[in-house]
DNA sequence: GGTCAACAGATTTTCGAAAATCTATTTGCC
DNA sequence: GGCAAATAGATTTTCGAAAATCTGTTGACC
């Protein structure tokens, strides 16, 4: 029984392959903030009927990434100044807490884990070409897992949830942000000192690396965002303003 | 033009009725924990095609009220004591992190809210009828609006959205032990307590209050299912052994 | 010239049938 | 008798057409 990886997407219901190919696409920002998602264009893009499509987007809806309106579609969720610091405010509150019974609970196999997600992650590059802008899709894979691996053994499937989706529209933010500049921070050495407090068990320490680290992210991507001529309209707001100027551009 | 609120639910799509149904059904418990949800006997019970029930389900999956698999389809999602104390604890470091804020950030225009929302509150009778064993709806729409009134002034889009969730969560396994018990805690005063520690700004004291309501509530509802001896079948967990255990009984 | 209603095109929403998949039972074989 | 493959029934999944709804435009009327 062959089992490969392959098999086991090919496998899938159609409405899962969409809701895979759809969150990459709006996490990486392949459907850009606030883009009208059409029925018929995605029918086309992905090569399903409606309903698999709708439940897609209806799942992704719950998720942040996906605005719906009655009667008038969906659309790429938008994106904001506010947004972005009420999402990275609240990040730091969810992981502080998670991270916080990680390190308290964690078990030597956590701790396994922990440095086994770090090697990975150190020892891939985070953009895929030299010009391409675009952040590696294996690093970016990666880079989510270290930071379960860090909260992993919270104990709270609730928590872990959360942090998965918080960290996810986060991602989206940031893809914008590579986007705009094509300079992405080296951040290797924060992730190896927050696994490091987290081993020796220093939650006070761990904790407070890891609020920096959010942080730092925060400033990175608002400056990007902010200084970005091309993507300061998505910041902006109301799509009829946006349209327009590119429209007349 | 006459927009009453009757004509406003009519005028909703039916996936957005199917939704609300399907929501205050799974939460009010008339459909029960780990109930096998077959598309043909709510396409037979909510009167609509398979598509806006299949997209009802899929929104209902992220808010962790329903549990789906490939193929198999549809439950409403399970309940179980590690769930439940993993809900409370989750739900106390939310709220405790969004009560601290709103009560820093909160108006005056806030203060009127919170105070209104208490006197409607206080005003209802918790239990429909004397033997129904069943939460008053109304008391149970004013209780959730009198728990977002205090978090309102939060400022955060992102943990308002996290505490309504976790809160219909909760209020699950509340119907769950009313539906066995037909007792309710009488907990008017506690609610009192929380809003004035809030309006007189001590943060420390509204957040120490708030938990120790939670946590009284956890205790209630974990103790009235252990001793239910119907309702304790739905904690021993695999859907099997409790299937065999009700076909024998 | 401005405003409103009606219309046409585009899009979403829903349905019911058809295809794919699973489950439980039966049958045949060891 | 016990085990595995085949089969029938039930259920989920997907599609494409039809109905409902919206949006922008045209044209009539004030």
């Amino acid at each position: 029984m062959p089992d490969t990886r392959q098999d086991a997407e090919q496998a899938q219901t159609l409405h899962a392959r969409v809701l895979r190919q759809l969150r990459s696409d709006i996490v990486g920002c392949q459907l850009m903030p606030n883009e009208r998602l059409t029925l018929e264009a995605l029918r086309e893009r992905y090569e399903v009927g409606w309903s698999p499509i709708r439940e897609a987007l209806m799942r992704l809806e719950a998720d942040g990434l996906v605005c719906f309106e009655q009667n008038k579609g969906f659309r790429v969720a938008p994106v904001s100044r506010d947004m972005l610091s009420d999402l990275m405010r609240s990040r730091i509150e969810i992981e502080t807490v998670a991270l916080r019974w990680s390190v308290e609970r964690g078990s030597v196999a956590w701790e396994a884990e922990l440095v086994a997600a770090f090697h990975r992650l150190s020892r891939l590059r985070k953009l895929n070409g030299k010009r391409s802008g675009s952040i590696s899709s294996e690093w970016s894979r990666e880079h989510r897992a270290f930071h379960r691996a860090l909260v992993a053994a919270c104990g709270s499937a609730t928590m872990l949830s959360i942090q998965q989706t918080l960290f996810e529209q986060a991602e989206r933010y940031v893809a914008l942000s590579i986007m705009s500049k094509a300079s992405a921070r080296n951040d290797i050495g924060e992730h190896e000192q927050i696994m490091q407090a987290a081993l020796q068990r220093n939650v006070a320490r761990a904790v407070t690396l890891n609020r920096e680290h959010i942080e730092r992210t925060l400033n990175k991507v608002m400056r990007a965002l902010e200084s970005a001529p091309g993507l300061s309209a998505w910041f902006e707001g109301r799509s009829a303003a946006r349209r327009r100027s590119l429209a007349a551009g």
